[in-house]
DNA sequence: GAGTGGTCTAGACCACTTC
DNA sequence: AAGTGGTCTAGACCACTCG
């Protein structure tokens, strides 16, 4: 059928579903920057013009993409890329106390290019990594060391970059700068003394038990694109996660 | 239109859209008990004779379903009730060490009638609820003293249960027994010293800081009908999470 | 072979937003 | 008024399961 030939791009599909390899074309797309937060991607009837699929089988690809989180309609004005809601998302923990979606201040403390433990080369599947050090404090008081650890292939130049074009936030940065989206992650909360060296940072004394949080973060097409341990102090610190 | 008085059940509807209409019947006629795992739901053109509405609609409130967790469409043999994955789904923590998918032990302690604090029936909405104390163990460790509250309306009777009905999980009972469908939840995890009582359950040193989790889980309405606090030593806890 | 769900079409009418 | 997404229809053909 002409359908695939229309659809298909240059590294994805095979024998999917046409709505499958829309939706990966249209994630291709976002992730290549082609729309902002404020422009519209194109609509039902222009993909379906484009694509030569009919509009439920338009629909199907859209709405995936927004179960994922990727894309948001509006009814009467058109389909829009999420910039707000997938961060608050990912970052809907570490509420100090009950208050929740206030966002903790960064700094950065180092960026180099390092090999990471066995471990981490194994879940990023490379060897040539950048090693991120990062502290969040939030209303002067210290809430997380963390130690971020990205592949170099997908992320090269970020060791470099002006430290004020770092916001408070890392994914939206990845989408922005290096195409990156997120997708999911799975965390892992454990409690364990802390280093001396990262205690000495978060300001407890060494060997006091720390809250603990091992993520690894996933592009949308699965493949493992970060690993994070942070550390932080265990008296103010508190987890929310949503489950279902 | 005819529609919605086919569709329309004793408690539900209003001017919702005819297949979020169908989704709840069918979650109502599912919670009431109606098919086992084994026999199929009806089929998508008996559902689209009983309703009046046509295939795609019946899909569409079946796939929401799906999506919830509740249901699994097999093509070829039919939907079904979906009891396993659900539980592993909620269960998806506590993991000692690497290992994860290991059901712990549990025992009950303690089963009464009783006022919970404010907060708690303000979360569950009555201050007339059963409180349960559970403790759970792994391999001969002590892992969770767990403290449980239901609404009594829900979960009237379950206080004097004979212990061997209950299973290593609870959700399931509550399906099986109450009807009561836990669709999702919201898990806190923090850490703090554990109270006396709960110390010694666990075979800690009283104020030895702990783990401490606590849980509102909500049925597929979106009314909070469960509420948990869990205590765990920190040494061996563990608490894995998926986000997105 | 009969029945199931999976994919897809080519429309329709509606509610809403924007100009 | 024109364009958007939201809902819904009445079919089609396919892949799969089961007896």
């Amino acid at each position: 059928m002409a359908r695939q030939t229309h659809v298909q791009t240059s590294t994805t599909d095979t024998r999917l579903p046409a709505y499958m390899q829309l939706r990966d074309m249209l994630a291709a797309r976002v992730a290549r920057g082609e729309w902002s937060s404020e422009t519209p991607l194109p609509s039902e009837n222009q993909l379906k013009a484009e694509t030569g699929l009919s509009v439920g089988t338009v629909r199907k690809s859209m709405q995936m993409l927004v179960d994922e989180g990727l894309l948001e309609r509006r009814q009467g004005s058109g389909t829009f890329l999420r910039k707000r809601a997938f961060d608050a998302t990912l970052f809907r923990f570490f509420a100090v106390g009950t208050d929740s979606d206030t966002i903790p201040k960064s700094r950065l403390v180092a960026r180099t290019i390092a090999q990471p433990h066995a471990a981490v080369a194994s879940i990023l599947g490379t060897t040539k990594c950048i090693r991120i050090e990062r502290l969040r404090s939030h209303a002067d008081s210290m809430l997380l060391a963390e130690e971020i650890w990205l592949p170099y292939d997908r992320f090269a130049g970020i060791e470099t970059m002006p430290e004020p074009e770092f916001g408070p936030l890392l994914y939206p940065l990845y989408l922005d700068r290096f195409g990156v989206f997120i997708a999911s992650a799975v965390d892992e909360v454990s409690f364990a003394p802390a280093p001396a060296v990262i205690a000495t940072r978060l300001g407890i004394a060494t060997d006091t038990p720390a809250a603990v949080i091992e993520r690894t973060a996933f592009a949308a097409d699965g493949a493992a694109v970060e690993w994070r341990i942070a550390h932080g102090p265990s008296n103010r610190f508190r987890y929310r996660s949503r489950l279902g």
